[in-house]
DNA sequence: AAAGCCGCTTGATAAAAATCAATTACTGGC
DNA sequence: GCCAGTAATTGATTTTTATCAAGCGGCTTT
């Protein structure tokens, strides 16, 4: 592969300040494969022998144990897949599927801890990328852990609505069994908080809804900088 | 003060493979200072203004929303505190108070982002301690996910008792509400949780804890390196 | 078009966890 | 050693969430 393929993988915040060399070189090993949907990336206990750059499509990332499973987060282009797990040369704590037909960009782990190694703007810009990740997860665990069901909802709609142009309606970005299980519930109960939210001017028509009463919403919702700004 | 007074600080992994000069420099304005128990260190919402070195003592990191507060992590020595916030040049997502009287390194955020700059082999020391922060706090999350109050409380026994020296029994680090918050239930389902687990020879005693049945916890808990390990 | 599948919803019920209230057990300070 | 304040436990109850079961509706496949 050539750098000059992917002008959007030289942009990545990770990959900008990288000097043009190790860019090169990292390009020249990696390669770009397009994955049908529901197709399992990384099973969670493997070894960490790729870094993933999500090209195009969507990638879930998710864990089981013991039966269950949860679906931790979402990965839509541009962004890369656990590269802590590369760095450490340890084994891959989620497993990843993708949702959609999805055109992936895998860089051996070891020729991304060279370049770590030996470019020092490159391992400068992944402390950046991962002080970044380390708080989104701070994020999502506060929320988990102060906030009932139907709040993280509440909240997480708002979120939505604000990220696609906050004009009193929003798109559910995944199927709401992913939503649900993103959010930390069941399918049924996230059908039943949707239901609690109506008296607060949420109307749900498929993927999309309105919100019809901004302010009793945030009332309710008391939504939190520091959890739900994702740039904060 | 001077790099001499504190071995253990130098000897941290993440200032080992420092250069010497930047370490003296980082040290020159660094100073230690010493708290009582329950003092507030950081408030969550302000700006990163310095880096919390733990030499001595025991700090309660903890975050609230709407009224509710709950315990994310007890850091203990030679531990340091939002490593993140602070390269960042960000605010604090948690909030931080000693839980014993606690000797404390301070530096100035603004010399460690340039340490951080001008030493590339401390920003690849960076790199290493936020990929484990990072994987700790996915392993919380999961943790929190996919497992039920009582699983949590069983998983977290075996992990003290194999810390501790496996030997049978160990003591809770902490008072048992502070270790019902980091677990994510109330002191009184903690209560009851350990009563649930006393016919798997789970036997409390104060902060003294006796497993007596250690294949039957083990079956219950069904512990999960991806889980429970932390330097998997 | 029919069949079958999957996602979603609804209702009934059960389980898990939180809350409220009261009591008991510790612990530190005097 | 006693007192006050905090932590921990227990019981009763409520709230929250999950589970089980059934039905609806859209979508794909043949």
């Amino acid at each position: 592969m050539r750098s000059s393929d992917l002008p959007e993988v030289r942009d990545l915040a990770l990959f900008e300040s990288m000097n043009a060399d190790s860019f090169e070189s990292l390009m020249r090993v990696a390669y770009l494969q397009t994955f049908p949907a529901q197709l399992e990336l990384i099973v969670e206990g493997d070894p960490a022998d790729f870094l993933y750059i999500v090209i195009e499509g969507a990638v879930e990332l998710y864990a089981k144990s013991n039966g269950r499973e949860a679906t931790m987060s979402v990965v839509r282009p541009v962004g890369t897949l656990i590269l802590a797990a590369v760095l450490k040369d340890a084994v891959y704590l989620m497993s990843a599927r993708t949702r959609e037909k999805s055109k992936i960009l895998l860089i051996p782990s070891e020729d991304v801890r060279t370049a770590f190694r030996e470019d020092s703007d490159f391992a400068r810009a992944i402390v950046v990328e991962l002080a970044n990740s380390y708080r989104a997860v701070v994020k999502e665990h506060k929320d988990l852990k102060l906030r009932s069901a139907v709040e993280r909802l509440a909240n997480r709609l708002l979120r939505f609505h604000e990220n696609q142009g906050g004009n009193g309606s929003l798109e559910l970005p995944d199927d709401k069994r992913i939503l649900a299980s993103q959010l930390g519930m069941t399918p049924e109960n996230l059908s039943r908080a949707f239901n609690t939210l109506k008296p607060y001017g949420v109307d749900v028509d498929g993927a999309t809804v309105h919100l019809n009463d901004l302010s009793s919403l945030r009332t309710l919702a008391k939504p939190n900088p520091l959890i739900d700004n994702p740039t904060t």
